[in-house]
DNA sequence: CTACTCAATGTAAGCGCTTACAAAATATCG
DNA sequence: CGATATTTTGTAAGCGCTTACATTGAGTAG
């Protein structure tokens, strides 16, 4: 592998100088530019993209913390943020922190001793104290789909507790009374923020908010099958369930099938986040749009705009506001 | 941050021995070990993971490159690579090369600028030659799902041929003579394999491949249902349908629901991959398992062996076999 | 022709580590 | 107890780049 001092001597010049027709920055006559290059071509030199890194204190890439690799959710965001970046020349290294503290940690240890650049962070499990601390330390750093306090500045977030409230409010303007809902995990911001939406609606309805209408879920499709045969004997009679997300929504609509309900004429059913899958499903799920697309984007643009001094084409906003899909899975009474 | 070097003159000994106790591989005094790992828990000490890669020329990383990083299949890849190698301490660096000649290059050239240890590729779009080189210059490669002539020893493979085969054989078995197929796109190997195999299935059972009764779609959902409704127009009659993968099973089945079949008791259907949404399918999908999840490991064990010499636990295997996976879409005649 | 600019290039000091090799400290043994 | 083997520690030379600063060499004005 050729090394810049190889470049140098082939072309006759001095490091120093191939180290600038690299970077374009500062000023090469056109000829001896002519000659490092065509040096560099017949080399096939390649820089060292470490050695730039510990040289420069930059390493032109981001990271990039998701809960998982997998998954609709995830796979969106990651799409999204590395193809803004890469098209700005960035680059992004991802890791997983499967919402476990530890590996949380870990993971963002791990890009932080990778020298990234700045860190966007899908993080669920690790506290918000410390992320206040990583925030407070030198490392641009923000947070996506989770809303922490004095941390303002570096969170996009979409509105939960409207989308919460969007859902159930659809299955009210369709006419439904009793409204079942399988929550996620309530220890996270975003299960409890959609579960309030949810009891919004139904106190602004005029209709009681009743525990037995309630179940907790993890937000896998697991729970929502679980979910739906736990509901049918707490709280018998309910004619729409709403989800805190469309996994469970799946789940749900699968465990109603096996119940003999046809949906959406004996079960109505609402998602949440408007997941790829959503669509493929049958019936094709309405549900809320989650627009992690847009608030990916806008965390990678705060990125070049704060980090790398790149101007963001769009304003830059915090908050996302979630909205009604309306597919096939919510039938009028 | 704190350096090596600031440890170093807190703890009172030099860089060398610093740099003993985080590789832990040198003897170091119990004593002089006590007095590093306290200076370096009180400076907060981190080490510079770009400046031990520099002097140790290991970097400790992987690369991994995929066609996207969103959907099932490549979610699965990620995911199962990352695993086995983080359980291993080592990290992984995705790129995504989104099937373009251009793209996949420069995502290669990305990876081995960063120095990765070893190379993991889906490559769909880069030429076998190239595959060539890139395996006989000095970073170590493997190749999966994608078989190259003369790199054997680098490539993991499922049997394309086989997988089509027994798609075509399932619904041959369940009574169908008019079998359709939607293939992927033919100039990929893999698509190919899997008509070939369809092919096979259909001469082995006396029945005549009818050039009518294919579509050549592009794997994914919209081309999964455009293909239906071209094959009604083609080749009418028939009982069975065959897709190349999951994705433009799903939409053929959404095609063929809206055209007023039953599944599975009008048409059936077999995908192929049994990637994770084809179960929440409804009807859940009969399906060919693509052992993704396998490959995944094999390839982050070839590497951990070969690279690492963290031996195997499981002798490696280049080729798999693929499986039907019995569900719900395929219905006796 | 000399003095002075200014653009183009070179020199060399790091960046934060690893690792041969050398030196010092300690253990072993007759 | 001294000589030798062995363990522990230190010294210093890189790894392949970037970049502040120094140098060179034209070009320009007087």
């Amino acid at each position: 592998m050729a090394t810049i001092y190889q470049v140098s001597e082939a072309a006759g010049v001095s490091l120093a100088t191939v180290s600038r027709v690299m970077n374009g920055n500062a000023k090469v006559s056109e000829r001896t530019r002519k000659k490092v290059e065509s040096a560099m071509a017949s080399l096939g030199y390649q820089p060292n993209a470490i050695a730039q890194s510990l040289a420069s204190n930059r390493t032109n890439s981001v990271g990039l913390l998701v809960s998982e690799l997998h998954g609709s959710y995830f796979g969106d965001l990651m799409s999204t943020v590395e193809n803004v970046l890469k098209r700005n020349g960035k680059h992004v290294i991802i890791t997983a922190g499967h919402v476990d503290e530890k590996r949380e940690h870990e993971a963002i240890e791990f890009l932080k001793s990778r020298r990234c650049d700045a860190l966007i962070l899908h993080a669920e499990a690790v506290s918000d104290d410390y992320l206040k601390k990583l925030v407070n330390s030198k490392v641009p750093v923000v947070v996506i789909n989770r809303k922490v306090d004095e941390l303002e500045q570096n969170c996009f977030v979409v509105d939960n507790v409207k989308g919460g409230y969007l859902a159930t409010k659809a299955a009210i303007d369709a006419g439904h009374k009793n409204i079942a809902y399988i929550s996620g995990p309530l220890f996270k911001k975003d299960a409890s923020d959609r579960l309030a939406g949810h009891k919004k609606a139904l106190e602004e309805a005029g209709l009681t908010f009743d525990s037995n209408s309630t179940f907790e879920g993890d937000f896998h499709e697991s729970s929502g099958q679980e979910g739906m045969q736990h509901l049918q004997a707490t709280f018998p009679d309910f004619t729409a369930l709403v989800c805190a997300n469309d996994e469970m929504a799946s789940g749900a609509m699968t465990a109603a099938r096996e119940a003999g309900f046809d949906i959406p004429s004996k079960l109505s059913i609402v998602g949440f986040d408007n997941v790829l899958f959503s669509r493929y499903l049958y019936p094709k799920l309405t549900t809320i749009n989650n627009p992690i697309h847009a608030m990916g984007e806008m965390a990678a643009h705060w990125v070049l705009e704060h980090v790398y001094d790149i101007k963001s084409p769009v304003p830059i906003e915090h908050l996302f506001v979630p909205e009604v899909v309306d597919r096939d899975t919510l039938g009028t009474l």
